[in-house]
DNA sequence: AGTTTCGGTGAACGCATGTTCACTGAAAGG
DNA sequence: CCTTTCAGTGAACATGCGTTCACCGAAACT
């Protein structure tokens, strides 16, 4: 259970360190999938790490930098996924598909990133749950310009496009939100909410298509 | 900000109790505003409401027991809400605008419970996440059936309505959520939110009557 | 009037919390 | 080789935690 520092190979200082912040941030993501960041327990997490709980301050200065840290490595996570869709080309009619194949090959590999934003998003920590906001708010932005590209979305003004990201935004977090139950890491369920997912999108997207094009 | 259960007119003990009871419920709505379910702390609790902590096993057995009496408070929230749009008649083109009126309604004299099902419907605590997810499912069957009355919805497959509802549910929730803010508390912001969401769902519904009719 | 019921009290329990401080010992740098 | 740097240590702190228990006093019941 606990991934403590021990050097059985000699490291350098600065490879123990960063060692050390990595132990630290994944026992977090670890213990936060049963509780949240605002019940976190710097006693039980430091435990979890293998170090004394005073250690802790060599990396952060309080939980709430940690909580921060947290937010820009699951938005990283997110940002690497939305490139990851516009490396293929954009096929728009295979679209959708392969945004959600590919939400659902990071849910697989990043599925703590995910919990957290999904959890934390309305969560009890205002630093955390604005952050999330804020990084939230940029992603809805860039994926509106992605969608400004889609046929049939080509004459969209920028106010229904950003409500439509925000659409998008909401059921893929929801999407992740779900799969923090203990049920979803039963394979056939995590299948059916990808599907829930996969078809919610598609009704949207393809009923935005008949949408008035312009208008505020 | 104590609610004391000061007896200025006499009461009954059966007054007193539920008087207190209410205390209870009305102190933890409020401390959540500002903090999740999971950190909830007894003392706190009881020192807003005025009596002592023991005093608390007298109406609760245990926290979790508080916390599904505070889903079965919101839920009912929620149901007089979908009662109140049904009471209107139907008319079908007016129905989202006075949807998210009553919706709107709602959250000003309700803002806690909707806050409460928002925070806590992926928070960290499992029973009260458990008991969010049941009643959530069955608001959404019973907003589909709604649905499966209105125009251009008529042949609409159970599955379908089910994913509509869904994705109606998402977004209410969302707004919900996003009423946590303290900058929410700004009329205006809130305006926003209502407006956002008010359009969202008009974008769903219209474009979904232009959704293949059958089909899964 | 006498007895029972019961919501609220206050002390006490053992334990976990975040943070402080002076410290150690090995790596890094002169 | 000697000095500096610094991640990790361990004791100590005051505070807050949930829960227990015997007790009180007024309402409720007979």
């Amino acid at each position: 259970m606990s991934s403590s520092p021990v050097p059985r190979v000699p490291e350098s200082r600065s490879e123990r360190k960063e060692r050390t912040r990595r132990a630290i941030l994944d026992a977090a993501l670890d213990q936060l999938a049963d509780e949240s960041f605002g019940s976190l327990s710097l006693r039980r997490l430091t435990k979890q790490v293998g170090i004394v709980p005073t250690a802790f301050y060599r990396h952060f200065s309080t939980l709430d930098e940690l909580g921060l840290a947290l937010v820009d490595e699951s938005f990283a996570t997110l940002r690497a996924m939305i490139r990851d869709v516009r490396r293929g080309e954009p096929a728009p009619d295979t679209l959708i598909d392969r945004s959600v194949d590919v939400l659902s090959a990071q849910l697989d590999a990043n599925m703590a990133h995910f919990r957290f934003i999904g959890r934390e998003r309305y969560g009890g920590v205002t630093v955390v749950r604005e952050a999330i906001a804020r990084e939230l708010a940029l992603f809805e932005r860039e994926l509106a310009t992605d969608l400004a590209r889609m046929p049939g979305l080509e004459r969209w003004g920028a106010a229904d496009l950003a409500l439509l990201a925000g659409i998008f935004v909401n059921l893929m977090v929801a999407a992740a939100g779900e799969m923090v139950s203990p049920e979803a890491e039963d394979a056939a369920v995590r299948r059916g909410i990808e599907d829930t997912l996969r078809r919610q999108a598609r009704m949207v997207v393809v009923g935005a298509a008949g949408w008035r094009p312009l208008g505020g």
